[in-house]
RNA sequence: GGUGCGGUAGUUCAGCUGGUUAGAAUACCGGCCUGUCACGCCGGGGGUCGCGGGUUCGAGUCCCGUCCGCACCGCCA
């Protein structure tokens, strides 16, 4: 038997037992005459120690241990006469009466501590090690616990886990696919999916009506701190629901989660807004609302006073910063250039500093202190606050806003990892006209369901109508991440063909690509739809990281790489020609 | 595809306007230490300054190219 307790086990209560333990040698403290040990595994540390009464060969042992070596021992647990309040097992340590060495280790190339002085290129390299340090070991607990809990929920409400293949078919619309070539098959593929979205409908239409798979989906587009090429979703839907039963049902979802994994109660409905709300008042359609700052448009009151640049703008706009007017001029200059790099693009930046004598701005000559009072008065600003404005195309500006916003709620401290902040975002536009290509993309996926109210307009070929048809999609935010999104689906044979046709597909095309639902939906669909949580960057939000790398054990890096498996790497002649693919080499 | 930052000891970093033998901390090795728990003290070893080219009497430092990493934009229905 390896062990009888593990290292994080035990207590005063077990003074005086005989135990063995297995573990890792974090660290070994000589102090001449006696040594301290700290073993350790996935459940704790515990302190071992060597004294006066050891025998020769375990002290001759314990010379050659070194830093995560794997070793067994038995002994006797004594009380410490001086104890430490930082480990749950700081009371007790265990006198070594047998050491048997199990394996020794090469020395780590970087500590395996808490906060470890290695970088994150060399951790990738060594997952393995870094896997065993305290905060990825509690992310992956915490991701564990949320995959328990979620599956104890959806179960709980009678949803069933069916799996989905994952060598499926490649499809034009949505992420780039990663393909995989078959052997049998030559010169054809098998794509990954991005997301299981046909097959769960096809289970809708063969009436399981609640499904929910924990699934791992697969995009080949560029990498992000919260992207992977290989990601997990909580994927669900449902059958003869409506929009409102799905966020009844989701909402209690993640309020279950909430709850059984981080002790919060949320008692109130969520918060719910409209796309369009979203994008005038955050600029954006995932807002950050734990903190308010909201934009404000100001374009008809400092419009037409001579100022050249807000005369020639199509929308100008602002956002408030609570209690910032004591910014510096270097401060401003500096936000200034952050927001004209390319990736904001702004031109400039107009400032103003509210106080009690008065209001100081950077466009001062063309304006009076009555008409600053007025643009102030809009933005309910008070003395000691600063007003931001940005001006331009309004669409883009808007977002700039949103962006300036942002950075605004993370330099004020406005952005508190603790908090959280759920909201519902819905009522989008249906698609998006894309001027480069001169046709429609589906703003969600091509298996959106139109609102019922905008059905007419979907029908109609005027570009104009299109623009204006509303989807019965709904997207889960929490904290300015999205979370999660879904939609009221097609379940008409008509209306998915008319989708594939206002996407610009000819008859032939829709066919030979979705002929497999297209068919399907003429033989009884049901009235559906569902939603899909990205599971990753749930994990993260719950364990307050913005990274989600931390959350998957054997991340990518990025550039879509797997550093510590050296992969993707090329493949043998062999194996090309088995795949009937010509070598590039 | 693009922008920014970075690449110097096992590791994390410092290294100014180019100038003797490239430093610190930590890790590692040796010695001392009977209550440590980030133990302490003394000593030691350890460098292709990412790679290639250029400027220069002289390059870790300046220039060009290239590779790699991170963040972001594009992209991600």
């Amino acid at each position: 038997m390896y062990r009888t307790h593990t290292c994080g086990e035990l207590r005063i209560a077990n003074v005086g037992q005989t135990v063995t333990l297995s573990g890792w040698v974090q660290r070994i403290r000589k102090m001449g005459g006696m040594s301290f040990i700290d073993l350790r595994d996935r459940y704790g540390i515990t302190q071992l120690v060597i004294d006066e009464s050891a025998s020769k060969e375990i002290n001759n042992q314990a010379e050659k241990l070194g830093r995560e070596y794997v070793i067994q021992i038995e002994g006797e647990v004594l009380e410490r006469q001086s104890k430490n309040n930082k480990i749950d097992t700081g009371d007790i340590e265990v006198r070594i009466s047998k050491l048997n060495l199990l394996n020794a280790s090469l020395t780590p190339p970087f500590t395996i501590e808490d906060v470890s002085d290695g970088g994150e290129d060399l951790r990738a390299t060594y997952r393995y090690l870094d896997l065993r340090r305290n905060p990825l070991k509690n992310a992956l607990i915490l991701r564990h616990k949320m995959a328990q809990e979620t599956r104890k929920y959806l179960s709980d409400n009678g949803f069933l886990e069916i799996e989905t293949p994952y060598l499926i078919s490649s499809t034009p619309e949505g992420a780039r696919d990663f393909v995989v070539p078959s052997r049998m098959n030559p010169g054809q593929f098998y794509a990954l999916p991005q997301s299981p979205q046909t097959l769960k409908q096809l289970l809708m239409l063969a009436g399981y009506d609640k499904y929910f798979q924990i699934v791992r989906c697969f995009r080949d587009e560029d990498l992000r701190a919260d992207r992977q090429p290989e990601f997990t979703q909580i994927d669900c839907e449902m059958s003869f629901v409506e929009r409102e039963d799905i966020l009844q049902i989701f909402e209690g979802m993640a309020k279950h989660l909430f709850k059984s994994v981080l002790g919060r109660e949320f008692n109130e409905q969520f918060p719910r807004m409209s796309y369009a709300d979203a994008m005038k008042y955050y600029g954006s359609d995932k807002p950050d609302i734990r903190f308010d700052m909201r934009i404000q448009e100001i374009t008809d009151l400092v419009k037409g006073h001579n100022f050249v640049v807000f005369d020639s703008a199509e929308y100008i706009g602002g956002i408030c910063v609570k209690g910032a007017a004591s910014y510096t001029r270097k401060q401003l200059d500096e936000l200034t250039e952050w927001v004209k790099r390319p990736q904001i693009g702004a031109k400039g930046l107009v400032y103003a500093r509210v106080s009690e004598e008065g209001i100081k701005s950077s466009v001062d000559k063309f304006y009076t202190q009555e008409t600053l009072a007025k643009v102030a008065e809009a933005f309910g600003a008070e003395a000691g606050d600063l007003i931001l404005i940005l001006s331009g195309d309004k669409k883009k500006t808007v977002v700039m806003l949103g962006t300036l916003r942002i950075e605004m709620g993370n330099r004020m401290g406005l952005r508190d990892n603790s908090v959280y902040a759920p909201l519902w975002v819905y009522d989008f536009p249906l698609l998006e006209w894309d001027d480069e290509t001169q046709r429609f993309y589906a703003m969600h996926h091509p298996f959106t369901s139109p609102k019922p109210e905008d059905m007419d307009k979907f029908f109609s070929n005027a570009k104009e109508d299109l623009e204006q048809v509303s989807a019965n999609a709904y997207d889960f935010v929490i904290n300015g991440t999205e979370v999660g999104g879904g939609s009221i689906r097609i379940y008409n044979a008509d209306v998915q063909a008319r989708m594939f046709e206002v996407l610009g597909m000819t008859k032939e095309e829709a066919e030979r690509q979705f002929s497999f639902i297209i068919n399907a939906f003429k033989y009884g669909a049901p009235p559906h739809g569902g939603l899909a949580f990205g599971f990753d960057r749930f994990c993260a939000l719950f364990g307050g990281q913005e990274t989600i790398r931390d959350f998957i054990a054997f991340p990518k890096n990025n550039s879509g790489r797997d550093v510590m498996l050296d992969a993707p790497g090329p493949i043998a002649e062999e194996q090309m020609k088995e795949l009937a693919i010509k070598s590039t080499l």
